[in-house]
DNA sequence: AATAAGTTCAACCGCGAGTGG
DNA sequence: CCCACTCGCGGTTGAACTTAT
């Protein structure tokens, strides 16, 4: 592991962080929020730079994080969400609430590849391996008649070769052939596929960011059929992943999707009435209590009607982005659009996704295995060094579902406070 | 038991985007 | 437009851990 030139020239720590550093930077975070990260080393009394903070805390500290082995579903869910995203870990990351985009591309370079292969799947494009060796013979030949003619035509092929290599990663072009792995979508794909899923990208992105009142529809619904894969791998013929589809008609947008704030509330918080908690529970490897976090984030009484009527409920009650309380810039902060929202977090907010998979048992979720020093996900971490008192027994009870509420509660109704 | 090989994952690096002066 | 700064992202590294021999 290297060292930041930051660090570098500050003579600042580097490497793992101690229970000691994680707590001065919690209870910093916690009681005043993050501000500007490179601020923080110096306000928390600590010898980092502000960049390792901040990844310290969003990977590891962070409150709302899940930890423990991921279920069969979020397998399943990344594998679909690498097929349309490619690597852009954290918009898959988005999509499974608790987890980051580090855990994610690790399980992915770790195991998923690893599986995919297994099962003669090519992890880049998604389609099997026999299919990229013959386009592999077939894009040879064809580079050797195009030298002849004409070049940089962006053809299938290309863009295949382009998958294959992950240094070469287009990112802005999902992998693989669509419309072999996209069947419904034959009707509606533009000249080019990955323009398509960009644009509706795009497009679900700035309507959310921009305007709820605009009935924009980020029809996401046909982007899964990955009948590649076998059973084992579990993908869309699993009926919990339907996560961008209605489920009463799969052709159609779910309404969640075609419009999250204006018409209805959303249908999973319906689904899943929000019920306090009796204890405190959190999922992060620390119990916090939230002194001033944000004070978007306190004193805050929310309604469903707030989310019917405020299409910034989440931006301005900061539920999920743990927006700085103050960034040394008064005017940045004065005019401070709170962190940009992705469609990710508007369509597959805790609550969304835990409609949308199976609420799976607590073994399935976090695996049975105690991994030492790993078992960082339990509830009553305790501040003291060295000291990190975990309760799997009653984290592993929770279901994904019932935390992620949790959480939202806690977020909205001042549970934290 | 010792050691090599393989695996995991926390953390670093470098880059690009955004922003303000 | 340029520059400095911050933030966030994806790729990569390497220490710690696990498994195989």
């Amino acid at each position: 592991m290297g060292r930041h030139s930051c660090c570098y020239k500050q003579k600042l720590r580097k490497g793992l962080w101690s229970p000691e550093e994680d707590e001065k930077l919690i209870k910093h975070i916690t009681k005043y929020g993050h501000g500007c990260w490179s601020s923080v080393p110096k306000l928390a009394g600590l010898q980092r730079c502000g960049k390792s903070c901040r990844l310290r805390w969003i990977n590891y500290l962070r409150p709302d994080l899940k930890r423990g082995t991921f279920s069969q579903e979020e397998e399943n869910l990344i594998i679909e969400l690498h097929a349309v995203l490619g690597n852009r870990w954290s918009q898959i990351a988005a999509q499974l609430p608790g987890r980051t985009d580090n855990e994610i591309k690790n399980l992915w370079n770790s195991s998923i590849k690893k599986k995919l292969r297994q099962r003669g799947i090519d992890p880049n494009t998604h389609k099997p391996l026999s299919e990229i060796e013959n386009e592999e013979k077939n894009s040879a030949n064809s580079k050797n008649n195009n030298e002849k003619t004409s070049e940089g035509s962006a053809s299938e092929l290309s863009f295949v070769e382009a998958d294959n290599n992950s240094n070469n990663l287009d990112k802005s072009k999902p992998p693989g052939n669509s419309l072999e792995r996209y069947p419904l979508l034959e009707n509606n794909l533009p000249n080019s596929t990955h323009e398509f899923f960009l644009n509706r990208f795009v497009a679900s992105h700035e309507t959310s960011t921009t305007s709820c009142n605009n009935n924009k529809n980020p029809d996401m619904s046909g982007f899964f059929s990955f009948q590649n894969y076998g059973p084992n791998i579990g993908l869309s013929m699993n009926p919990n992943t339907n996560l961008f589809f209605n489920p009463n008609n799969p052709n159609k947008p779910s309404e969640i999707i075609s419009d999250p704030f204006t018409s209805t509330l959303l249908p999973s918080i319906k689904n899943h009435p929000i019920s306090f908690p009796s204890d405190n529970t959190h999922v992060g490897p620390y119990n916090v209590k939230f002194e001033n976090w944000d004070s978007r984030t306190t004193n805050v009484s929310s309604t469903n009607t707030d989310l019917q009527n405020n299409c910034n409920f989440f931006e301005n009650n900061n539920v999920f982005t743990w927006a700085p309380q103050d960034c040394g810039k008064p005017g940045k902060e004065a005019s401070h659009v709170p962190e940009d929202i992705k469609w990710t977090e508007y369509l597959q907010t805790p609550f969304l996704l835990g409609n949308t998979m199976h609420n799976p048992g607590p073994q399935e979720l976090y695996g049975s295995e105690n991994k030492s020093s790993q078992g960082q996900f339990g509830t009553e971490c305790s501040l003291n060094a060295g000291n990190w008192h975990t309760n799997q027994q009653q984290q592993q009870s929770l279901q994904a579902t019932e935390i992620y509420s949790k959480h939202f509660q806690a977020a909205t109704f001042g549970e934290f406070s």
